[in-house]
Formats: structure tokens, sequence, C-alpha cells
DNA sequence: TTAATGACGTAAT
DNA sequence: GATTACGCCATTA
């Protein structure tokens, strides 16, 4: 066996593992994911993970979204669905769709006292 | 092996 | 604020 499937953690992995531990009404980036996935502006690979995530049913794929504080899914088609998913969490989009990273992007290790607006 | 693709990001225009 | 152009790199064909 090569070295790719045995010492390399996996990409994808990584990724699934940082989505999983979002807690409900937060939303991380895809930069923010590729940069924690170790591999920084690598935003467009975990777009592509996430794809596969829509086959997974466990996992909150509905968190994730891009810099601009819009949900990328639109135009595949289920942006909508997203949307009120995190609505139904507390996340606040306003009229151009978008909702306030500054107040509900998610870090790991967060700080606690960042996040006492909710 | 190379070429093309993609739920993106940032800077420039 | 909207659009264009380029980069980024894992995955697939």
């Amino acid at each position: 066996m090569t070295l790719s499937e045995q010492d390399l953690p996996g990409f994808k992995a990584r990724v699934l593992a940082l989505v999983a531990q979002i807690p409900p009404g937060r939303v991380m980036t895809y930069g923010q994911l590729a940069l924690l996935a170790g591999q920084p502006g690598a935003a467009r690979q975990v777009g592509y993970v996430m794809n596969g995530l829509l086959e997974s049913h466990d996992l909150p794929w509905q968190r994730v979204i891009n810099a601009q504080g819009k949900v990328s899914t639109d135009k595949l088609g289920f942006g909508d669905i997203q949307r009120g998913l995190l609505v139904a969490e507390g996340v606040v989009f306003d009229t151009a769709g978008k909702c306030d990273l500054g107040q509900f992007q998610w870090w790991p290790q967060d700080a606690p006292g960042q996040e006492r607006l909710l």
C-alpha cells in the first residue's frame, strides 16, 4: 500500500468531523473548514466533500455556508430548505438571504463570552 | 499519467 | 453592490 491511504487522516474525514461538531444555531464557512482541516484556501474541496454528505443523513450539513453569509445550495435547488433549517435553529437571515457571520459563525474551542447574544 | 470539475475565497474592476 | 478573473486542491474520468 502506498502512503496516501494510510498516513493521511483524510481531508474528508477532518471536514466531516468539524461539521459534526457545529452546535445548533451556529454556522461555519467553507474557507474556515478548509483552514481548520489544514488546507487554507481549499474551500472548494470542502464544498466537494459536502456534496458527498447529501447521502449522509446524520451530519448537520445545513450549518455550512459560504463566507458571504449566504447558503451556497441555492444553485443546487434546496437553498430554501437549508435556510429554513437554520432559521428554525435561531439563525436570522436578512432580506438578501444573508446571516450575520459575526454573530453566528462558530469556531471550535470558542471562547466563552462571545456567544452570549443568542 | 494528464485534464476537467466543483455546496468557495479573495482581489480587482 | 455586482461581475470578472484567478487561485486553491481533493476527487473523478
